[in-house]
DNA sequence: TAACCGTGGTG
DNA sequence: TCACCAAGGTT
């Protein structure tokens, strides 16, 4: 009897498995969870190369849940700036502080999906990869290459249930954590969105993409929209080695973050407000900064004089900038600021 | 359902 | 250069 597509892509696994940090060494039969969750939250659209040093960092410096969840939230955030996503980061707190309180992480998809922060995907891959259990893995690789071996047609986001489906029946009762793995790394590595490597590729008997002649052409996928750009204001306020830092809103763009006061702007609308001060300003030119649904031109103003600014903040010494955890796009306007 | 939410790499 | 993309979740 054929092997089949699980039995396949596992032997591939076994000799081919990506070496990653989060993964369980050799000679230790099961992965740390707090590592799993704390690698699968960080890995959520994000690019395994990214999450490296951030995820080096984390564990270096709570290498446990307990140790993160008694750590100050402005530590998390903080350690979080530049990694993108932040609501992320608030949730990890909450996370955090839920498993610290009930005396671990819920062993099941089911009661790991109640967590803050965890959805379908995070739940059933901690699930399956930290406790064994048999859940359905389907994150965007799994997709991708569920869609080209079985040649669904149907569009993207529609073709979901399907391709659950599909990836339903392939997943095996045993090791269901490294099949899930194992697709993510064929996806990641061979199955690629563009310039697939077919010939390398384990399962390319049983693929029906392929054997149609042109598997990078699945998933198809509705077109995006064009995003609109906005225009903004932020405010460098500088006195005696210091910069006046403001801590944004808990929830929306960079929620939660450090960052340096602006005139307003969001996704939906050009900044407008007045300055945080009236005094003489400067500009220190213009910091373009792609979102995912609008792009921003940022025009950087700088004050020395001093008059106290209006509101909530902090005076921070520039010589401890990198400290204080601004999202890129501020970290790019006070680069800009110091260039000059 | 679809909008919202970051960033850096890539072809 | 720029549109697309990456181990998605929340509302």
């Amino acid at each position: 009897m054929a092997a089949t597509v699980s039995e396949t892509l596992l032997d591939w696994y076994d000799t081919h498995a990506r070496d990653l940090p989060w993964r369980a060494r050799p000679g230790t039969p099961a992965p740390d969870p707090y590592r799993v969750w704390l690698s699968e939250v960080m890995l959520q659209q994000t690019t395994v190369a990214a999450v490296k040093p951030y995820f080096e960092a984390f564990t270096t410096r709570w290498p446990d849940v307990s140790s993160l969840a008694a750590a100050p939230e402005e530590d998390i955030m903080a350690a979080w700036a530049g990694l993108g996503y932040y609501s992320r980061a608030r949730n990890l707190v909450k996370c955090a502080a839920a498993v610290a309180q009930r005396g671990g992480f819920p062993e099941t998809e089911e009661g790991l999906r109640d967590l803050p922060g965890l959805g379908p995907y995070t739940a059933a891959a901690i699930a399956a990869i930290a406790f064994g259990e048999r859940a359905v893995v389907v994150d965007a690789n799994v997709e991708r290459v569920v869609a080209r071996l079985f040649a669904i047609e149907d569009p993207l986001p529609g073709a979901r249930k399907a391709i659950r489906v599909a990836a339903d029946a392939i997943t095996p009762d045993r090791r269901a954590g490294d099949f899930a793995q194992a697709m993510m790394d064929l996806g990641a590595t061979i199955c690629t969105s563009r310039d697939p490597k077919c010939l390398l590729c384990p399962l390319t008997q049983s693929c029906e993409a392929r054997a149609a002649g042109d598997p990078a052409r699945l998933p198809l996928k509705a077109r995006k929209k064009d995003k609109p750009v906005r225009q903004g204001r932020a405010y460098w306020i500088e006195r005696n080695g210091t910069v006046w830092l403001v801590r944004r809103a808990g929830k929306g763009m960079l929620g939660g973050m450090r960052a340096l006061p602006d005139d307003g702007w969001n996704s939906r609308s050009d900044g407008s407000d007045e300055a945080p001060l009236a005094g003489i300003w400067e500009s220190a030119g213009l910091v373009r900064h792609a979102f995912t649904h609008f792009a921003l031109e940022l025009s950087v103003l700088v004050n020395r004089g001093s008059e106290q600014p209006k509101g909530e903040g902090e005076w921070w010494p520039l010589d401890r900038l990198e400290e204080a955890g601004l999202p890129t796009l501020f970290a790019k306007a006070a680069r800009l600021v110091l260039a000059s």
